[in-house]
RNA sequence: CGGAGUGUAGCGCAGUUUGGUAGCGCAUCUGGUUUGGGACCAGAGGGUCGGGGGUUCGAAUCCCUCCACUCCGACCA
């Protein structure tokens, strides 16, 4: 490509409201350009990024033996309705009707489509297993768009869907596909790792996230120093730490008026916040016999919202207790309460359990009792794992400690079971010829948020440091004096046409810009090799070469610039 | 959805407090000089000051209203 006829949009100055590097990069490096909130145009220079992750994940799926399909983006409410997301769907979902008033969606994921393909191709067990992709573009009416393409509401992702007669033959292409991702993401270049993960409301019994480690990334990611083990802090079991000790003080009733929060109570009166206790009030299941429950999580600790939501007596969503309901049930308003007399049931943390000689809230307004000790001053309740996981607590496979980091998603693989296959009745027919419903798996990479991952991860002062799998172009011509030397021009229009010849990404940079400009682009741009064409290296018939990770350029001799790159990109 | 903030040339911003003919830097165009790390000189083009309404002799500036965008929050008592 030559630039003198290619869009390079590149600005000196960083557009106001870009916070992360990737975002500020990709606007300064000319790649993406915004429509709307979350809604981003691919220029040119960035598409080319943008196809070559498709290009790796194209490769890996068919390789892994997934076919690609493309389904619409646009889908008909009654397939929704079918599945029961149609309501269940809250309003990232957006809805839209035609001109019949009848009622659309556009996609933010395709299962129901998929489903209501297989269900009317597939008709016996001898077709399966099968395993279909797309690269599509989704729609999220995401509550609150951010950092660019990293969360659009409008975004490309690859999301493939298998079907299986048994959980076996699952659990095989699962692990087919979990293997393919680690090589999609190895050949992109990133620092990145499968991570264990919730399977959200989808339901399921096996997920895994992949997570590029970035400190801009909105999950944490637990790991264990001294094992394999990685897990999304949403899901990482929170183990009981140590034993509990023997009461030493006598209970006692402490006048608090001032201490609304947990940090206020530990400063006012001297007590350890691992002695003080967080009592949350929350909506009861229709299990329970009580209208709420309480959960209590030690002071320095945060409930796990995902945890909770699963414990049998706690309704699904998650729901708080609003403070006029509080009241009147308790007595005393959040900031005074705690398990003692409480006419609800309470479950507490699997540390909250092994705590002794503890302050709590009293459910009397503005009092507090200190010096609590289970088993003596009362019972102890129900235990559960209720809150996340911090760093230096024990490991879940126990080994070592948990260290966290920020990880960016950008892949997740889970296994549905049958819940589409049975709302929408996808079924075929056995060897015996009995009906059975399908066995699904699936699994989506964010192609969109996998640039500006990578981009994260690989920068410096100068701007993008693309590995070599994602660059736009591998190698920057760029001549001086293009437009007045004659020698200069000869030799780059013929190493032009060479490297091109060799099918290589080859950006010549004939615009008639200073030097100074063109270097300051090219490294922007994130190019990862860059030879320059001068009088005054042709005189010694050398090159300049340097890659974009180099500090220093060298000279090599022009005869061999071909091999050299060649062998550079090998 | 709650809170805060911002909307002035393609981008980054000043001007708004105290109403009086809309500015600066970068970018763009023309001419010239430059030419190995984001050049210099001279000139030029480009604005319904987010939209609508109001107050006023006069509104970017004051008032009302709508819109867009950004940030923080949306369990952590």
């Amino acid at each position: 490509m030559r630039a003198s006829n290619y869009l390079i949009a590149t600005l000196k100055e960083t557009p106001a409201d870009a916070e992360v590097i990737s975002h500020q990069l990709m606007l300064r490096a000319g790649m993406i350009r915004k429509l709307a909130a979350g809604l981003y145009t691919w220029l040119p220079m960035g598409l080319r990024t943008l196809r070559k992750v498709e290009r790796v994940v194209r490769e890996e799926m068919d390789a892994a033996g997934a076919q690609e399909v493309l389904m619409p983006a646009i889908q008909p409410a009654e397939l929704w309705q079918e599945s029961g997301r149609w309501e269940q769907y809250g309003p990232e979902l957006l809805r839209v009707s035609d001109r019949h008033d009848r009622e659309f969606c556009v996609g933010p994921t395709h299962e129901e489509v998929i489903t209501d393909m297989i269900r009317r191709e597939l008709r016996s067990y001898k077709q399966l297993p099968a395993n279909f992709y797309q690269i599509q573009t989704k729609f999220r009416d995401e509550i609150r768009p951010r950092f660019g393409v990293m969360r659009s509401r409008e975004f490309i992702m690859k999301d493939a869907y298998s079907f299986h007669a048994d959980r076996d033959s699952l659990q095989e292409t699962y692990d087919k596909m979990y293997n393919a991702y680690i090589r999609v993401f190895t050949r992109l270049g990133m620092d990145f790792r499968p991570v264990l993960a919730d399977t959200g409301s989808i339901g399921g019994s096996s997920s895994h996230e992949f997570h590029v480690l970035a400190a801009s990334g909105e999950d944490d990611i637990a790991f264990s120093d001294s094992s394999d083990y990685a897990a999304n802090v949403e899901l990482a079991e929170g183990l009981a730490l140590g034993e509990r000790a023997e009461a030493t003080q006598e209970m006692h009733l402490v006048d608090t008026p001032n201490a609304k929060t947990i940090a206020q109570l530990v400063e006012q009166f001297n007590l350890p916040i691992e002695k003080t206790v967080k009592t949350l009030i929350v909506a009861a299941s229709e299990e329970c016999e009580a209208d709420f429950v309480a959960l209590l999580v030690r002071g320095d600790h945060e409930l796990n919202e995902l945890k909770a939501e699963k414990l049998p007596l706690v309704e699904s969503p998650l729901r708080m207790a609003t403070e006029d309901e509080i009241r009147p049930l308790l007595g005393a308003g959040p900031g005074s309460l705690g398990p003692l007399n409480l006419p609800i049931p309470c479950i507490i943390d699997r540390s909250v359990a092994t705590m002794s000689d503890f302050g709590a809230g009293a459910n009397i307004e503005d009092k507090h009792y200190f010096g609590i000790n289970w088993d003596r001053d009362l019972p102890t309740p129900e235990v559960a794992d209720l809150r996340n996981v911090v760093e230096g607590d024990p490991s879940p496979c126990g080994n070592g400690k948990l260290s966290i980091k920020r990880g960016i998603e950008v892949g997740h693989v889970f296994q549905l079971g049958s819940k589409y296959s049975k709302a929408m009745e996808a079924t075929v027919l056995d060897e015996n010829g009995k009906t059975i419903e399908m066995e699904m798996g699936c699994y989506g990479i964010g192609i969109t948020r996998v640039v500006a991952a990578a981009i994260e991860q690989n920068y410096d002062d100068k701007g993008i440091v693309w590995p070599q799998a994602l660059a736009p172009f591998s190698v920057a011509l760029v001549p001086l004096n293009y437009d007045k030397s004659d020698a200069v021009k000869a030799k780059a229009d013929e190493l032009y046409e060479a490297l091109t010849k060799a099918g290589i990404d080859v950006l010549l940079d004939d615009r008639k810009e200073r030097p100074g400009v063109k270097f300051a682009d090219m490294e922007l741009i994130g190019i990862p090799h860059r030879l320059v064409i001068s009088d005054r290296g042709l005189g010694n018939g050398t090159l300049e070469y340097k890659a974009r990770t180099d500090a220093e350029s060298r000279d090599i001799q022009v005869d061999e610039a071909l091999e050299f790159i060649r062998s550079a990109l090998a």
